[in-house]
DNA sequence: CATGGGATTGACT
DNA sequence: GTCAATCCCATGC
């Protein structure tokens, strides 16, 4: 199975999110295949790279399809894939995923049991998969963190389209995409009725 | 150099 | 439903 190229991530952000739906993320031993995902663009106030380039947000403005990985709440490590080409601040938070392979060792690094709470949030999928901070800017394509295309001939899941959530600013757009009812996307869920498509 | 604010989670009332 | 934990870094004095 090959990862997904650079020219994958270089288009309109909110389009390459929705197009990670149903692809799979894989780090040391573990995998999961993406339900939820959020799109930020520097053009509005949510996204980091709204002020600019800087130290924090310079992956950000870099080549497509790396991560962007940083600390949230001073806890947790979000996965993000940079999106457009260089020079335009964009990227892809992947929010939720279904735990696919490595079950047992994301359950250690977890230290929970119930499978639907392992990857269903932004934080929680990144220590299920062991992903840190020091992964900031590498190749999503190369490793150590890789992501796939979607598996098989199967049909495309259905996709929700919602509003973003846990930001205070540009809340308005609709830039969170979801596998309609899947249970393994984080909460608030949304609601069944939304952007279905 | 000091300060403030999070793209969250889990524990508790 | 409410709330604290905890750290990076952008901003302002």
């Amino acid at each position: 199975m090959t990862p997904l190229g650079a020219d994958f991530y270089e288009r309109p952000v909110a389009e390459v999110a929705r197009a990670l739906i149903g692809c799979v993320v894989a780090h040391e031993g573990a995998a999961g295949v993406i339900v939820e995902t959020e799109a930020y663009h520097d053009s509005e106030p949510a996204c980091h790279a709204y002020v600019g380039l800087t130290q924090r947000t310079a992956p950000l403005f870099g080549p497509p399809g790396r991560a962007y990985v940083y600390r949230s709440y001073g806890i947790h490590a979000l996965l993000n894939a940079v999106c457009e080409p260089p020079g335009v601040g964009a990227a892809v938070l992947i929010r939720a995923l279904a735990p696919l392979q490595g079950l047992e060792l994301m359950r250690a690094r977890r230290g929970l049991e119930r499978e639907e709470e392992l990857c269903s949030g932004p934080g929680k999928l990144t220590q299920a998969l062991g992903v840190e901070l020091h992964h900031n800017g590498s190749d999503l394509a190369r490793g150590p963190v890789r992501v796939y295309p979607r598996a098989g001939a199967g049909r495309s899941p259905s996709i929700l389209t919602s509003t973003r959530i846990g930001i205070t600013k540009a809340v308005e757009l609709p830039w969170r995409f979801s596998v309609a009812g899947d249970p393994h996307v984080s909460r608030p869920r949304p609601p069944a009725s939304v952007g279905r498509r």
